[in-house]
DNA sequence: CTTGACCCTGCCCCTGGGGCAGGGTTCGAG
DNA sequence: CTCGAACCCTGCCCCAGGGGCAGGGTCAAG
């Protein structure tokens, strides 16, 4: 007959565990001696084993104690049903393990890898660290908007980006942002874009969505001469 | 400028978690616009996914925070042990897998190994399983009183069982349970061994704990023929 | 007789949120 | 113009699985 730290020594749980245990009545309340001090037998030490060895693989306290009170049949079940569960944990471990791993590194872990993708090649034809952020956080909240039409645009602006005629356009936008408002060059890129964009062709794509106007309008504003480039070209 | 709602979509979090981070200091709290409603902006969905990100490896809140507010170098290193700590998790979920399958089978889960070999040796030589799970029960709890103790008499034991005599002695004992306690078996049955202990020697071992002797004797008291045989022995 | 190691109950604390109450807002459809 | 659905706000209590501390009793050895 031990007492209550020699179990809880025993089966590897703090004394404050067993006690636990027993308000949840997971392991049966054993006999007090006369001072009123719990009293254990090897059957509870065998419980408890169970006990951790079940909550340690993450089982809820709560089902413990039906399993416990199963037959062995079903006790057999419900643990080949918790090893699996166990094995989807360890794989979802590994798949966290790698997202972990890129979290330092890069904007991949943010945006999709389409848009990662796209902003990599901005990168590659000479556009600005600042406008390739820009263009990033541009991203991010349309993904959050709507994330079919953001799909739709990256795919398209992807096809685009091929285009030496559009690459011109992009690094010349992305240089104006500094550029005066008064600056004679805007009114003949903004020509220049509207050529480009005619002889594109229309395209037809989806109705956009008003909140994505509305987003991407607020996201202007921060550069005097895109205001005006933008001004221009609503005429 | 997105909503809670659609900046907790967009990182696959619930809007109380988000408001939960706020609380913490984990997330900055945005602008509010005219009717009192959060505005994000894309620097909020980067620090928000990368909060998810290492809030799903394990890390807890609390570090998090200071991981956001510390410099690169320090990030990457932190980063670099959450990896270890997962990769540990991972093995440690295997052993816990691996226990989890002995659950149902068998006692070696309860006792140590050499225990467990013990008491496969004693069903080996014919020892009812009564008897065997009274002896588990015995071993459990002088592991549990005084693990030293009991490897020390394990050892024992084992090389004990190995001698025809003491295996033709303990079987004896074992049916002797449920004889009379005036059997005249009794006497002879004390007498072999008595003369066996003596032609093996006098064992000096260290000086048993009296609380193992306490314990031994109150595990006694269930069958009227040992209460007999200890009394024949203490003469 | 004291000292240290145990044991008892009862209470509040933590994390990482979930759920619900009881309101206000926004937006598109009818 | 109004209605309902879908949002948003704060504030409150709840869960598991215990940890920690208070305030007391007990036991064994020196």
């Amino acid at each position: 007959m031990i007492t209550i730290g020699q179990l809880a020594n025993y089966a590897g749980v703090t004394i404050k565990a067993v006690r636990h245990y027993h308000e949840r009545g997971l392991l049966a309340e054993p006999p007090r001696d006369a001072s009123g001090y719990r009293r254990y037998s090897a059957a509870h030490a065998v419980d408890l084993i169970k006990i951790k060895t079940l909550a340690e693989a993450g089982v809820p306290l709560a089902r413990i104690k039906e399993l416990l009170a199963a037959d062995p049949d079903r006790f057999a079940a419900a643990v080949a049903e918790i090893d699996r569960n166990l094995q989807e944990r360890a794989a979802e471990l590994q798949r966290t393990r790698e997202r972990i791993a890129r979290l330092g590194a890069g904007d991949r872990l943010f945006v999709s890898p389409e848009v990662a993708d796209f902003l990599d090649r901005l990168r590659g034809i000479g556009v600005s660290e600042r406008g390739v952020r820009m263009e990033r956080d541009m991203w991010i909240l349309l993904q959050s908007v709507s994330p079919e039409q953001a799909a739709d645009w990256i795919a398209d602006k992807r096809e685009a980006i091929g285009d030496p005629g559009f690459q011109a356009l992009y690094v010349e936008y992305d240089a104006a942002f500094d550029w005066s408002p008064d600056d004679p060059r805007l009114s003949e890129l903004a020509d220049r874009a509207r050529r480009w964009l005619a002889g594109r062709g229309t395209r037809s794509g989806p109705a956009p969505d008003p909140t994505v106007i509305r987003l991407v309008a607020t996201a202007t504003g921060v550069s005097p001469a895109w205001d005006r480039l933008a001004e221009i070209a609503r005429r």
